[in-house]
DNA sequence: CATGAATGAGCTTTCATTCAT
DNA sequence: CATGAATGAAAGCTCATTCAT
């Protein structure tokens, strides 16, 4: 049962498609104010930023009224605690999952959590963006509630190149150097990345694999 | 001259020296007004971002009136502007005399623009973040202007790699997404270094410099 | 008969009977909806004011749903103006009865003006500081209607008081200010009274008739 | 020197006199805006209540604009604060000034008490009123800072009755409800008196004298 | 150069109320 | 009888900006 006024942990952990085209009005059947105030929030978050973002505009583009926001959503900054904190956990549980896939060649680590990576940063590209920007947005409780999950997914990386260093398999001097850049890279991909262009998302994940066991200096 | 309130485009590139001439009248005000507002507000844009701060704020920081920022500056956004094009002039006049210093050896070029690059992060790292973060907060006039000069940062390191490739210094199949690998790395710096830490800024040109290499596949 | 959403007219003298008829269908629901409501506008009403008051609050504290207040009560403002309208009747009445049990001499017929006065501040003591506080929130159509109930309290003390100056019982000089006095003496008891105190009601009635009677000058 | 923004207790001990007249739209000479909005603020508090008046309301009475309240005042809350403040030190004040004026006579002072009460009800009648009826409305650390106050005042009344009833002055049986009964009806005044009407105050401050001293059973 | 005073538009939020079910 | 979903108006407050001095 959907209870009007969840907490932001309430939410499921796979994407939402609202069905509601960017940009115009959609017509909202009753009862689908929720997912077409968090559509409109997450385009628009992303298109202008948290602070940029008014609630009529989100109100406007969801297609309902203001006070409809109001009605499943506390605040503003719940609403973008809720969008962060979703797309969050969807980025870990992802990361997780590949992990389970692989054995523990460290190699084969770092291609699935790469996967897993430019996976979610060109699916869900959206709420990535506004992970990565607005994070210093979020009030404090609720900044410090997801930073546990954001060291546990800096922590994946760590211990795969880490282990891989240790073990010879990457030689480069620098893991944390390392680290940083290929997160760097592969975040980075957000940005640019135009899912109707031509390059696919296989090919994607091929590049930047290849790129990030450059940077480890893993033997090609 | 410098006329009190400048268009964005009087700026001069490097930082502004406040200093009073010994024995003339100062063109630059005793209080450094100008400075004081303007470092104020280097700083919140960089905390809070544009939309996060309010110019009150940022006077308030500065120990001025609301007022007296007005004499300085005829908006908030040529506040912005004047901090990001000043920045990105400067960026740019780095990288040109990075580049002037050395030959045509394209690992000699994409050393001395990653230099460049490092160097910018950290030593003006305040006001590069907010030229990566605000960018978008540029009113048209202003991000029009200086959308050129970005192409250009950008057709920098493009050229370089594009000559590495054809040349056969460098073996990576991607050009582009080694560009945007090794600017992104680079970028992140201004997010997690601290100036006051261990790790010296040589010291951390010399790594991005070899994983910049690598990225492009340029043989070790 | 009642008819579920009734005008502020429609109400009873005394509380309301919720009791369900035995063996018939019962008039009034089961759950006890609308005098839970009632309830709920009261003591909130009484804490906060009419318009510190939100209805939202007053559904919750009656543990019902908004709507189901729509159902009972077609607004905010009816139901101020029943609980007004309901206590101020009820106090009218007290006072008619008490005043038929005695005769014709003004100080019993003050005394027992008194009595009715304090009992109905300390019995009804919430609805009582409502009716003194909220009086100016009402409609104008509400608040005519009862402002007759209102003239005609006065009257029964002006009444008293004057006819007890006229016969000499009274000898107080100034029979307006000492019916002003006396009134406001008992209206403030329902403000600082504690039911749960040691004092009790019969003695309370006896230093206010005490009083009033002095405030009146009635030889002792 | 003004401070823009005071806290309450900056507040002289006087009466301000706005000149602005109730329910026009008065012209507002350059830098008088913080009187007008006191003034106009009390004037509508007093009519609607706290929670009943908007503060475009306010500003509109004042005839400056809604941002103009903001200048002088950090909220609506503080200027509430203000006006019950302001008010209740000035009563306070004035009881202190006429009990200095008489000796120690439990009748002596109680006549001073009363009439400074009664002076004080009519010439501030609108902010007594307020101070009455809003007090409720006090946000808590404004109540607590102001209760203290409401104690003492409550404590003069207190102090003479009792030492007049141990002295055998006053012969009442009980001295709270005599000081009660006493404090109500000279309340009740602001409530009731038309200050343009036919009784002045030196004969309201006779009448209501007289009254007090019966409730407390001194012999005429 | 600089200030104090003021403004209008806009902000997030809450309100009483409605309506289809 | 009662609910869940939604709304338009208005609330308190903050914003960038202006202007007389």
């Amino acid at each position: 049962m959907l209870t009007p006024v969840s907490t932001a942990s309430d939410l499921p952990l796979d994407a939402v498609d609202t069905g509601a085209e960017p940009g115009g009005t959609p017509v909202i059947p009753r009862g689908g104010g929720r997912d077409a105030i968090t559509g409109a929030a997450r385009e628009i978050f992303a298109e202008r930023g948290y602070h940029g973002t008014s609630i009529r505009d989100i109100a406007k583009r969801a297609g309902l009224s203001l006070s409809a926001m109001y009605y499943w959503h506390p605040s503003k900054q719940h609403l973008l605690a809720a969008l962060i904190e979703e797309s969050t956990y969807d980025y870990f549980h992802r990361c997780d999952e590949a992990l389970r896939e692989v054995g523990d060649d460290p190699a084969d680590r770092l291609r699935a959590l790469v996967r897993a990576t430019v996976e979610y940063r060109v699916r869900r590209r959206v709420e990535s963006n506004i992970g990565t920007q607005e994070w210093r947005n979020l009030e404090p409780d609720n900044r410090e509630r997801l930073d546990g999950l954001r060291r546990s997914a800096t922590q994946l990386w760590a211990d795969i190149i880490n282990d891989g260093v240790t073990r010879g398999t990457f030689r480069c001097a620098h893991p944390g150097d390392a680290r940083r850049s290929i997160v760097a890279a592969c975040n980075a991909i957000a940005q640019w990345y135009e899912p109707s262009g031509e390059l696919g998302l296989p090919d994607l994940v091929e590049r930047y694999t290849e790129i990030a066991l450059r940077i480890v200096d893993y033997p090609s």
